[in-house]
DNA sequence: CAGTGAGCGAGCTTCCGCTTGACTT
């Protein structure tokens, strides 16, 4: 007989609860929802106040079966899972499927995991809030219903297997959005003018001062004018202005924060972030890491005094604890914080330490004071002009919270970060080194990465902690959107310079545009992007998501009836869907070009089978058209006439080498050239398929040829199949076009042709290809 | 992996949020 059965939601917590709450207690995990609507039909009895017919699913079959074990043997049983919808939704399915008997049944909640907390939550158990479960079953029918309504018809409309939903259809429409914003930016320039002075203290010690204008030319005219001005112009010190300014650190991390501080810091992807914080939760090394909340608990607040106090001194803590502002926050948990703050690291892998640092300092840095300095702004006046130089610097005072952790940001940093002043007086005459005009363009809005998109959601209140990482793989997964560098382009820009009263002139180049893992819609995104926005408004409109969480917390507070809601949303949805399966014409992105102008015939570009493609005369009995996919990087919507043309020009032969053809072409690797069927890939810099000579193309074969002969570090006499190679992850056994592990217990230098054969014949089959 | 783009029809796809492994690479 177990007195007392606690069940809470993650196995990771059941550990370290069960040890507070000693031997009384047995704690263990649901492992999330046990139940949910059949996935492979609608399984909402629409008729019938839309009812949810409920299933528990294979892969939780195990866990509910143990849990119906121990219910058997438990006296009372305590439903600890979250203080929020999911949770208490998690709390009622386990009553129902465990057939809990109310009079042994108590629901608890805690939102810190201390002795504290936990006592106080067993002390005050309730029942099961039914309105909070009816808040929960309109979000799981709600975002049912809009998903598989809405993706049957994108399957009629425009390809089979896309999907759509209330958050993902949000999430790809940002980026399309932003994308169209981008090739929309017309680019504009201007002179930003800079000078360098400099000035001799009175010991004749000689210090440089850095200003600028404050003023920006339109053009390269207006920017002469000045600079001829300032040939016969002397400068002075106008004005020195000192202001003290105050910096405070940010709050602790929440997912979202985590995960944009982790892209920014230690360049991890979303989902990265994610598994690596997961094995520092496990490991009982952080506190839970998919929460909304910036709360600490009191005991951390202590740890953290302390810490900080014994390290750095009294007048560095400042404690507080930080209040969430983020739209729909559920508070069910603690914000992400080491569990022993006196550990500055940890031991582990180098991606564990990192993001457990990060954490720690993080962390530390929201309990601890502000950072005090002083600004200074120094106006250089100018003897024959109204414009004036400004010229900043900015000295710590006292560095608080920046001696562990400053916050870092999407936004590019401002050129020249202002430091210390010359000692300079306020009349002082100053000379001039140089002065300098460049023309500096206007920059388009930045592309998302993973992690500045989930702030985006975040900001919007759509999505959880637990969804963000999954949405962004499922946009990516289904072709919507792509993680991707791009390169950069060239651009030309002015200098003016003026030193020694003479003025000189000179074009220089910057790459510019260059992008690193940034989110690039594919052109089958822009198209369902546009079809949704176009016929269901009100689910992609960004306001969707809050005003049903308004009706989800009136039917939490008990003054909204949940299916009486849907139903209300439902009856116009259902309608939308039908008129749209009906009237709506297939869209595959058609777009006319122009007519080719060798042959006469017209130029179009839509969606095809394997994705976008131009396409050169209609298709009829007589005559197939011709055919040439979009490259990386072209869309459907801003492809030219010219740039659709050009994709024409490969496959082309550009001569013969060994008596074979060398072919160049372009595939979904990228340039290459083909050559007795092997191909060679083009250095994607320096080699254009359209110019390349068969004099480099025969370079780069022979350049291969040798890579090759140096990558064979054995072969067998007994077998000239089998061979040891040396791959990117040091050596292995190649056989028969399949490739195979050497353990680390084996050197390959000296293993045997019969143990070769060993290790293929233990090898683990191959899996399935991935789609 | 280096191409592909006819038409027909059968059978399949899909949501969001709560959780962890079981799998390769």
């Amino acid at each position: 007989m177990i007195n007392n059965l606690v069940i809470v939601e993650s196995p990771a917590k059941a550990k370290t609860i069960e040890k507070i709450l000693g031997k009384d207690f047995q704690v263990r995990s649901s492992m999330g929802h046990i139940r949910d609507l059949l996935k492979n039909e609608i399984s909402i009895d629409i008729k019938n106040r839309f009812k949810p017919q409920y299933i528990v699913p294979p892969d939780k079959k195990k866990v509910v079966s143990e849990l119906k074990e121990v219910v058997r043997k438990a006296k009372t049983v305590w439903l600890a899972s979250d203080e929020d919808r999911e949770g208490e939704a998690i709390a009622w399915h386990l009553s129902e499927v465990l057939n809990l008997d109310p009079e042994k049944t108590k629901r608890i909640v805690f939102h810190e995991i201390t002795k504290e907390a936990i006592d106080d939550a067993i002390k005050n158990p309730r029942s099961i809030n039914q309105d909070l479960v009816n808040a929960q079953q309109a979000r799981r029918v709600l975002d049912r219903i809009v998903g598989y309504e809405l993706s049957p018809v994108l399957w009629k409309k425009i390809k089979p297997s896309l999907s759509a939903g209330r958050v993902q259809s949000v999430a790809v429409r940002l980026i399309v959005e932003r994308e169209r914003e981008i090739i929309n930016f017309k680019s504009t320039s201007s002179f930003k003018v800079n000078a360098l002075f400099y000035v001799n203290d009175k010991s004749g010690k000689s210090y440089q001062l850095k200003a600028e204008l404050n003023n920006k030319f339109p053009d390269r005219k207006k920017a002469l004018e000045f600079l001829s001005h300032c040939k016969t112009a002397d400068f002075s010190i106008e004005n020195i202005l000192k202001k003290p300014a105050r910096k405070s650190p940010s709050p602790p991390f929440t997912t979202s924060t985590l995960q944009q501080e982790a892209s920014r810091k230690l360049n991890f992807s979303v989902a990265q972030t994610m598994t690596v914080a997961q094995r520092l939760y496990e490991a009982g090394k952080i506190t839970y890491m998919r929460t909304d909340s910036v709360n600490l608990a009191t005991t951390a607040l202590d740890a953290a005094s302390n810490v900080i106090e014994k390290t750095f001194g009294e007048q560095y803590s400042n404690r507080k604890n930080y209040k969430t502002k983020s739209k729909g926050a559920q508070e069910a948990h603690e914000a992400i914080r080491p569990t022993h703050l006196d550990k500055e690291t940890i031991t582990g892998n180098a991606t564990e330490k990192k993001l457990y640092e990060l954490i720690w300092k993080r962390t530390i840095a929201s309990q601890m004071s502000d950072a005090q300095l002083e600004r200074t702004t120094v106006t250089i006046a100018i003897s024959n002009a109204t414009e004036k130089f400004i010229a900043e610097g900015e000295v710590l005072k006292f560095d608080g919270f920046l001696k562990v952790y400053f916050e870092s940001s999407d936004e590019e940093p401002e050129e020249d970060v202002s430091g210390l002043l010359p000692p300079i007086e306020k009349g002082m005459p100053l000379a001039c080194l140089n002065i300098v005009a460049t023309e500096r363009f206007t920059h388009n809005p930045p592309r998302y990465t993973e992690a500045s998109l989930v702030k985006k959601l975040e900001e919007l209140g759509i999505g959880r902690p637990s969804t963000y990482a999954p949405t962004i793989s499922t946009i990516q997964q289904r072709g919507y959107v792509m993680k991707e560098d791009r390169p950069g382009r060239e651009r030309k820009y002015t200098q003016i310079i003026l030193e020694n009263k003479t003025i000189k002139e000179d074009t220089k180049t910057e790459i510019t545009g260059a992008e690193k893992s940034k989110l690039f819609p594919d052109n089958i995104g822009m198209i369902v992007n546009d079809f949704l926005v176009e016929y269901f408004n009100n689910i992609l409109d960004y306001n969707f998501t809050a005003s049903v969480e308004k009706e989800f917390d009136e039917i939490a507070t008990g003054n909204l009836n949940w299916f009486e809601m849907i139903g209300k949303f439902y009856k116009p949805f259902h309608e939308k869907v039908n008129k749209t399966l009906a009237k709506s014409a297939v869209n595959k992105g058609e777009r006319k070009l122009g007519t080719d102008p060798e042959t006469g015939k017209p130029v179009l570009v839509r969606m095809g089978r394997f994705g976008a493609v131009v396409q050169i005369g209609e298709l009829s009995d007589s005559e197939k058209p011709r055919y040439a996919s979009l490259r990386k990087g072209q869309n459907l919507e801003s492809i030219t006439l010219e740039e659709a043309l050009e994709l024409f020009r490969l496959p082309r032969t550009i001569g013969k080498f060994e008596d074979k053809d060398i072919i160049v072409s372009i595939g979904r690797f990228g340039p290459y050239i083909l050559h007795n069927s092997t191909f060679y890939s083009l250095n994607k810099n320096t080699d254009d398929p359209y110019s390349v000579t068969a004099g480099r193309a025969i370079e780069i074969i022979q350049e291969k040829r040798l890579r090759d002969e140096k990558k064979v570090l054995r072969t067998f006499q007994e077998d000239a199949e089998l061979s040891i190679l040396n791959g990117r992850w040091g050596p292995y056994i190649k056989y028969k076009k399949e490739n195979y592990k050497i353990p680390k217990t084996s050197d390959p230098s000296t293993i045997t042709y019969e143990e070769c054969l060993a290790l293929i014949k233990d090898a683990p089959s191959r899996k399935k290809k991935k789609k």
